[in-house]
DNA sequence: CGAATTCTCTGACTAGTATCAGAGAATGGA
DNA sequence: TCCATTCTCTGATACTAGTCAGAGAATTCG
């Protein structure tokens, strides 16, 4: 299985990754062809050229002024904030670009190129699974106070999907509380998912002293669906119920949220009567965590993967 | 499709291939880790490695000397050819270089610890299949001369395996000739597939002046089956005799090669009586060309393709 | 044998990719 | 308002990666 990884990421890292580092290096160097091609068609901060290509400052101002010089960048003060400057493509830029997007699309068709027609066909499939699960495994979750941005862009995110998807909308003043001190220690907690520290999913727990932890505020982005997210953030909820004592946890759901229905009964939800009145609620679910129940590590990763 | 492979190669790229690097790269140069990597606990030859690595031989001979004074390299004279030098790994280079081969397969590894069992499973099947297939990429068909060392270490291949599988065992003088002079312009064609360089496959053509070109010697490397090879290479054979005039293609083959009948069947040739006395031959095969038969290039490639 | 070729090494040089410290302007909070 | 912080830029500096030309030894070929 590693063995298997290891002679992919070689054979990948060498075929496309020396390709498309001399695909992309015209006759300007690499850095400053990757600048170019980040900078993007709208234009781009400096300070967020610099955390995405993980740059030294002064690298990137010496690589800017480079491209000024050729006259493919202008870079512009930022009007809300003057110590901020902007990167923009000049129309020489968008056309050196627009450029780069051919070369890469034409590497993409010389992979393609020696292959049949089946061939392609397979090697897409390969290739979109190999992506998504890729993807699947760059999802990082961990806690999250639930006033931090990104928690509440969740939060938001959950309400006015469930507003959409309810037959009668979604008001949350009518349903049962989850306020920021509830899902904050002791009182309870909150697992944010993140891709590329962009928030993709959220879910949350409620601590009870003599009742099941309640399991409350799933939720997955669209585009970060179908990648088992989900899945682990439940397995992650349940975790950490089992290390704060819960023998048992419960939550409570909608019709409408089918996906979620079947994702709870095939993580060994099992339907019960409702134990509380939230009036959006047409199901409720319990499991039973198991006893000497691991911790939050134990349910994924490898034996002995550091 | 073209964006999903690019797609596919920005994040592999990004995430395997940065990943390598800081990985590979401990506290020394990204170029000597490599070079201590493909030296490999055999030993290697300086040429061997400049080849590999695609290297300057004065680069590499100062990287040597780097590793050599860090006492993790040695390089000796090669006895047979004095002017060869064969660098091997000291104790200490061994010892760096199981070192390394950790860091990789913790790094696979990582790629693989946030997913769960059936995701890991998927994700390897996607690997090999995107491997093999961009493997069967690399693979490229060139006429070469019968006498090249190439073609020769096909041959001798292509009787062994002969001798190996038929019931009866195989003697070339006994069988039909296709002697180098036979198989060159103007009289014949020999094609090699080669595998980064190492020859993996072949298949040959004999012209005649009213009689249909005949197909001989089609080979492939066991270790390069089930990549589309075969028919590749067939393929080409039939793009060649159509462009040499051939309006017919014919071929005999042996009862033990079964993989071969069903590709010969599966492109397009029917039995037909035998048309030789070919002593191995069970099965006499005949397909018609194509009029306006396309050049070799147009069997395969996406239009536009450089 | 002599000439051409192969292989490696050395020295000189260049471009690219950084890193660090600090300056100067702008901002935000006490 | 003052102070700490943020953001960008400049200068100094270092190292890696890579190229080129040529020398010297060994080998091969005619």
């Amino acid at each position: 299985m590693i063995a298997q990884v290891r002679r992919f990421n070689r054979l990948v890292t060498q075929r496309v990754g020396a390709l498309t580092d001399h695909f992309l290096a015209r006759d300007r160097p690499l850095g400053e062809s990757r600048v170019l091609w980040e900078i993007g068609t709208a234009g781009c901060d400096l300070r967020a050229l610099r955390s995405r290509l993980d740059l030294d400052s002064g690298y990137l101002s010496r690589v800017l002024r480079s491209l000024e010089a050729a006259d493919l960048v202008m870079v512009t003060p930022n009007a809300a904030d003057k110590r901020v400057r902007t990167a923009r493509l000049t129309a020489a830029g968008l056309a050196e670009r627009a450029l780069l997007d051919g070369r890469s699309d034409r590497l993409a068709t010389s992979l393609l190129a020696p292959l049949d027609d089946g061939q392609r066909r397979r090697l897409i499939t390969a290739m979109r699974e190999a992506e998504r699960l890729l993807t699947a495994a760059l999802v990082k979750i961990a806690p999250l106070d639930p006033a931090h941005a990104h928690a509440q862009h969740c939060l938001r995110a959950y309400f006015a999907e469930l507003d959409r998807r309810f037959a009668a909308g979604f008001d949350p003043t009518r349903s049962i509380s989850a306020e920021a001190h509830e899902l904050r220690p002791p009182a309870g907690l909150l697992l944010v998912a993140s891709l590329r520290s962009e928030p993709v999913g959220c879910g949350a727990l409620k601590f009870h002293h003599d009742e099941p932890t309640e399991i409350k505020r799933m939720w997955v982005d669209e585009t970060a669906r179908g990648l088992g997210l989900g899945r682990r953030l439940l397995a992650e909820l349940e975790a950490r119920a089992a290390a704060n004592g819960a023998r048992v946890v419960r939550l409570e759901t909608n019709r409408a949220l089918v996906e979620a229905i079947s994702l709870y009964r095939s993580a060994g939800y099992a339907e019960v009567a409702a134990f509380n009145d939230e009036p959006y609620a047409d199901h409720w679910f319990e499991k039973q965590l198991a006893r000497g129940a691991p911790g939050p590590r134990a349910t994924r990763g490898m034996k002995g993967v550091p």
